[in-house]
DNA sequence: GAATCTAACTTACCCCGGGC
DNA sequence: GCCCGGGGTAAGTTAGATTC
């Protein structure tokens, strides 16, 4: 008898957390209760949101219908991260085929849950219920192939089959040259497939997301992230991004929401996923009852590192003392031997020295960059100091998708179109984008205009970047 | 009427363990 | 490696009271 054990015959990736996607239809409305549980004479929740279509300019409606079974209810927050898991397990797969192998060991380690029996039980409840749930997109499903909004009504999974021990061993016993008949195992269904097929993913930060400690943090993350493709900066109605978009319950008044939505925007803050703001920059009176929320992505998202003793490291201390943040502190000190962080914290310090504060502009950078690099004494000696690098440097390989790609590349024609204006030009081109901004956005920005800050820097640039695309190019020919 | 605050309720999470 | 069990704790929802 074979004694392979069942997860051997399962593909693996190079680290645990790499190959997380998301279905961006799924990151777009909830899919779940936010909260553990669900009443149980909940039987479908609903979300509804309004967009205005580029194409006709008129407002497309668009709503979302989930429908439970009876048997095993609404999905909650944790059934919507066990899909993540299930979309990873289709990702190493290569999306070959809807139906996919897997045992639920192998999953639980993949989606980080610890190995008890209540995962167990939990990923078995949680297959049955995307397979008994049904979703009816109105308007609101995102077919890549058509590049448009349709109506489709679908599972997400065709079928579920989930082996306990005492069948895992009998299967075995009855398949010997086919392991994979041992193996639980779930089928997609047609339009979830075809839309994975069709390239509507994007990658997702497992890890990031993972260290995220609630589930309207998490949710959040998955939104925006999605959302942040487009524009580093986005308003919602309150209620409309909390209860529609979120899943926040709609019974919360405008108060409610905000005291809901504060722990979790913070911890986005703290984790360099939002650029913090005030209260008053985040959350706008526009009327009695009416709310709008305001988010604006952080330049760079730091990198998740495990905790660590670092800190009481005295390199550590040299390290952030010479103005590294923690994070990067912490990697280099993971990543490179003492000696050679020592030798180049003294190298540092030589250069301060010799050739003073001013010659390097960014002397954190210079700092990550020479340990990274492996500056030398020549480099230092020698009349041009060595390249001049960002803080953060980037901690891991990121795909960049199409999409990233147009963006980054209408950014960089609207940087070279404003490079070549006269600064009247600019001023010019600037009052005229202002003039043509919605009253939310001209509000902020006159508001914002003496403090300058990071609300005012990127309502300004979605109101510039918005004008450059509505007539910036016209101007440039 | 809107906004704020408190507490009870339910269930997933956390931490510990064991069996085969 | 894989699957399973129990007890305490934490988090989201809800209802109701209070304040402005």
């Amino acid at each position: 008898m074979s004694k392979r054990p069942v997860a051997a015959n399962l593909p693996t990736s190079a680290h645990p957390n790499s190959g997380f996607r998301d279905e961006m239809n799924f990151a777009e409305f909830p899919l779940a209760s936010l909260s553990d549980r669900v009443a149980d004479n909940q039987k479908t929740l609903e979300f509804t949101d309004t967009i205005e279509d580029s194409s006709t300019g008129k407002d497309v409606v668009r709503t979302l219908v989930i429908t439970a079974a009876d048997k095993f209810g609404l999905p909650t927050a944790l059934d919507d991260e066990l899909l993540l898991g299930l979309i990873k397990l289709s990702v190493e797969q290569g999306f070959t085929d809807p139906k996919v192998y897997f045992s639920r060991y192998e999953l639980i380690k993949k989606l980080g849950w610890r190995d008890e029996s209540k995962s167990y039980r939990r990923i078995e409840d949680g297959l049955n219920r995307w397979t008994g749930v049904t979703l009816q997109y109105r308007k609101s499903w995102w077919v890549n192939d058509e590049k448009s909004w349709v109506t489709e009504t679908f599972h997400v999974l065709n079928s579920v089959t989930v082996y306990d021990r005492e069948r895992i061993a009998r299967r075995r016993m009855m398949a010997k040259d086919a392991p994979e008949k041992a193996l639980s195992s779930f089928v997609w269904s047609d339009q979830v497939f075809q839309s994975f097929k069709a390239g509507y993913i994007k990658q997702l930060d497992f890890d990031f997301y993972k260290s995220l400690t609630s589930a309207i943090s998490k949710r959040m993350f998955r939104f925006l992230d999605k959302r942040f493709y487009n524009t580093g900066r986005w308003e919602f109605d309150l209620q409309v991004f909390a209860c529609e978009h979120i899943g926040l319950s709609k019974n919360y008044s405008n108060s409610e929401l905000k005291r809901k939505l504060a722990p979790a925007i913070s911890e986005l803050e703290t984790n360099g996923f939002l650029a913090p703001l005030s209260d008053d920059e985040r959350f706008v009176r526009e009327r009695c009852g009416k709310w709008r929320a305001v988010f604006v992505k952080a330049t760079k998202k730091l990198a998740v590192l495990p905790r660590t003793d670092a800190e009481h490291d005295p390199l550590f201390r040299d390290l952030v003392g010479r103005g590294l943040n923690p994070r990067s502190a912490q990697k280099l000190l993971r990543e490179h031997p003492p000696e050679k962080i020592r030798e180049k914290v003294q190298l540092f310090d030589q250069l301060k020295e010799r050739v003073g504060e001013g010659t390097i502009r960014n002397r954190p950078g210079w700092l990550y960059a020479a340990i990274v690099k492996d500056f030398t004494v020549g480099a230092v000696a020698s009349a041009h100091p060595p390249p001049v690098v960002a803080v953060v440097t980037p901690l891991a390989t990121v795909e960049v998708s199409e999409r990233e790609r147009a963006e980054k590349s209408k950014a960089e024609a609207f940087e070279r179109y404003w490079e070549a204006l006269t600064e009247e030009q600019q001023r010019e081109f600037e009052d005229q984008a202002v003039a043509g901004a919605s009253g939310f956005l001209q509000k902020q920005y006159h508001r914002d205009k003496e403090a300058r800050g990071h609300l005012w820097h990127a309502s300004r640039q979605s109101i510039l970047l918005e004008h450059f695309r509505r007539f910036g190019s016209a101007r440039t020919d």
